[in-house]
Order: structure tokens, then C-alpha cells, then sequence
DNA sequence: CTTTTTGTTTGTTACACAGCAACGTTCAGC
DNA sequence: GCTGAACGTTGCTGTGTAACAAACAAAAAG
């Protein structure tokens, strides 16, 4: 059984009754994603919206010249695919499950009735999506305004803040992220990349292994974003 | 006395009746603001959402480091200055009339009410917040990847779509925009914008003078930014 | 008409970063 | 324990483009 208890307390469910919460988790199914395969494609109609219960997805687009960047990262209990919400009937985006994950997905159909029944979910759907629109503008700024340094710096932060996790050694990202993960985020390459985490190991702001990068002094990442 | 007619035809007016939308119209104030000045500013109390009915406005942020970029441009007919539709009581950026500008001003107080009264205008509102949040990430990719001719010609392409208009010597973009407009909206210098227009403008793919830019081969700086 | 301000052009220089290439390291499958 | 694939590192080279600088042109102000 599901912890209903755990998604009553979302922003997203703060409308719902208890009673109300448990009918419409039931019209959802849980679908279970392996590491590296998609949830949905751009372009795909979209038969669902769903709610990450467990794990990472990766929101990834195709550039005009064929290379991906990763678009933004999806973290546990985020409503993700609300094409809906947006007045469209395709996925604007490819959903990559990063790690295993396990959504609950409930089907678009619904989507109307429940927004109905429900303002204070359309309303939070809506802030969701305010809410990226702000992450993204401030990521064109990054990226229009900012050196590599600093780009991969805030995408590390970003990770961090998502997906931080305490560890003796520092926090850790808790994702599998290799350099080119990385470098699909700043829109710059993996060597660029490789070369920044080693430098950066040496000034002992960061340590990184294979897949793996641990934060050691946050203050000093920190400000050198806001340099 | 403005023009209802026209304003009914609005995809976000789309489920007013007539009456309704004159009701609603007399509710508003029009406002007008003169070139370069602010409809409103960043961390500001949102105490107005907008319509815009003639003119063009930038929407502006700051960077950490206190460059500006132009983070989109809103024009005649759109809906702006919506906050409370994301959930939030300040604006997040800047809206600066690029041009001597007219909207219509609703106190935000009115926006719960309006929502419940209409549901299809949230909708659309969402739908609005949708496509920018795309729009958004397209920058996104196109500064992440693309180099900088890429990049002023999407925007060049980007302001014709929405202020383009037909002239004997090819479509003129009819927003006064400098050099540095254009630099600040590709993340460049206003020095690289030059250069690139005089480029452009000895090979026949555009005309540009003083604060004045006219497309003369569409098709051809279309290639240039699908390459 | 003259002066000042604002926008634009163009040359030169410097450097951050991508691209390429070669090598090292870790991991998974047999 | 091998072998191959996936991932990471590092040096070198080339170039796109930012930064500085200086002059020009056009509009606005007086």
C-alpha cells in the first residue's frame, strides 16, 4: 500500500480530504521505470500526468543540430507530464528515468474532472510550472551571462539542492552523474567539465569519482557563483 | 470607449459572453506607459495583472553580476503581470515598454474571483505560462549549443514572428531596437551584433539602419540558424 | 546652427573554451 | 581473472568572440 499520509502533506494534495486523496490515488497505477529509459518523448500524445514517488528523471531536449541538453532534473513527489495544464495534447520533453524510478500515473483524461473537483490543484500545478518558468529564465541569464565556471558551478548547487545528501565527507549528489551529465546541464563539454572538477578537487571544493561528486566546501562553490 | 470586439476574439477571453467581457473591461483601468519607463519592477507587489493593448514591453532581468538580459519580449494582446496565477505576490521580473505603451490594468485582488468565475481563462493562462516556459527553454538549448550567429539570428527570426511587418524592402521589425537589444537578448555584445548585421547586410540578408532592422531573405537566415 | 548625447562601426588584442587525440581507470559480463 | 566497453583525464591547438579603444554618424537638445 501506498503512504497516502506522506502525499497528503504535498502542496500539490493540499485540497484533498483524506478520504477524497485515497479515491484518487486509487484511479492512478504505479509504473516502475529502469535507469536510463523513457517515461515519455517529446512529440508523444500524452496519455498521462504522473507523480514521482521514488528516484531522478531527467527532463532532456534535442537541440535543432541533434544535442541534447538536460533541461532541468525532476526530484521525488514532483507532478511531472502536466501537458495538460498547458493546453497541449503531446509532451513538450523527453521524461529519462536517471535512476530506477516508480511514478504514479494517472490517465489525461482525468486531468479535466480533477482540476474541477479540485481548484487548489490546478492552482498548484499552475505554481509548479511558475515556478520552472523562473528556474529556466534564470538559467538563460546563467548561460547568457555567466563563464563556464560559474554555469557548472550552479548546476552542482542546483543538483545539491535537489538531491543533496549529508556524508561525512561533504554532501553528496545523489545521482548517478557523469561528466557529461554534467556538461549537458551547462552547455559546455565533459573535458571542460573533467578539467573544472580536478581543479576544483585540488582547491578542495569538490571530491569526484566515477558517477559520483560530493560538494566539501559549499561557501566556496558558492561564491564563486556569484562572482 | 476601447474595443470589445476585438478583445473577445482573445483566446483568453474565449469563454466570456459579450456582456461579461464588457463587465470585466469596466473593471479595468487603462493604463498608459511611456517608452523606457516600467510597468512594474522585480520583488515588486504585484498589484495589477495586465493586458496589453498596444506597444511592445521587454521583459528584463538582472543578473548576480548586474548585467541585464532581455528575457522576452510581450506584444500587443497579451496577457502579462500575472503572479498570482503561479502562486506568487511580487513580480518576478522587470516589464519595460520598449515603446509608447496602452494596457489594461485589472487589481489583483480580482484575480481569484475571476478564476472561479472563468474557468477557461485560467486555463488559457496556464496555457500562456506553458508556452513561454517552452519558449524559455528553446533559448535555453539555442544558448547552450548554438554559437552566437545561431543565436542573433533566432532572435531576429523570434521578433519577426511577433512584430514583423511587410514592407516593399522586406519585412521591417517594427519595434525600435538597438544594437544592444539585440545583444542583450542573444547573450552577446552589442560589438558582435554589429559586426554580424554588417555581415549580414553584405550579403543580402538584411537591411538595418539606426534602431531599424528589415529581414530581406527570411529564408536564408532561417538556414543560417537551422545549420 | 552648434553642441551634446546616443547609437554604430571597425580595428586590434587577448583569452576562454571547444575540438581532437591519446591514454588511464573503473566496471560489468563472460 | 580476462576482455571490452564505458567513463574519466590531460595536453595541445585553433578559433570564436569578448574586451578595449577610437572614431564616426545621426539624432536630440540647446
Amino acid at each position: 500500500m501506498l503512504d497516502v499520509a506522506l502525499i497528503s502533506h504535498l502542496p500539490n494534495f493540499a485540497d484533498f480530504s483524506r478520504v477524497e486523496l485515497e479515491d484518487f490515488i486509487r484511479q492512478a497505477s504505479a509504473r516502475r521505470v529502469e535507469k536510463n529509459t523513457h517515461f515519455f518523448s517529446e512529440g508523444e500524445t500524452a496519455s498521462s500526468f504522473y507523480l514521482l514517488l521514488d528516484g531522478y528523471i531527467r527532463v532532456v531536449r534535442i537541440s535543432p543540430s541533434g544535442e541534447q541538453i538536460i533541461v532541468r532534473y525532476i526530484a521525488s513527489h514532483e507532478l511531472f507530464g502536466i501537458a495538460a495544464a498547458i493546453g497541449r495534447d503531446t509532451y513538450p520533453a523527453n521524461a529519462v528515468a536517471a535512476v530506477d524510478c516508480v511514478a504514479l500515473a494517472w490517465p489525461m483524461s482525468l486531468w479535466p474532472d480533477t482540476v474541477k473537483r479540485f481548484p487548489s490543484f490546478a492552482n498548484s500545478a499552475s505554481a509548479t510550472l511558475g515556478n520552472r518558468l523562473m528556474d529556466v529564465q534564470d538559467r538563460v541569464i546563467e548561460l547568457a551571462t555567466e563563464q563556464v565556471e560559474h554555469r557548472v558551478a550552479a548546476a552542482l548547487l542546483k543538483l545539491l539542492e535537489q538531491a543533496g545528501k549529508e556524508t561525512e565527507e561533504g554532501i553528496l549528489i545523489d545521482i548517478p552523474l557523469t561528466r557529461q551529465d554534467v556538461s549537458d546541464m551547462s552547455g559546455t563539454t565533459l573535458h571542460t567539465v573533467s578539467r573544472l572538477l580536478s581543479s576544483w578537487e585540488q582547491s578542495g571544493l569538490v571530491k569526484s569519482s566515477r558517477k559520483k561528486v560530493i560538494i566539501t566546501d559549499k561557501v566556496k562553490l558558492t561564491n564563486l557563483y556569484n562572482r
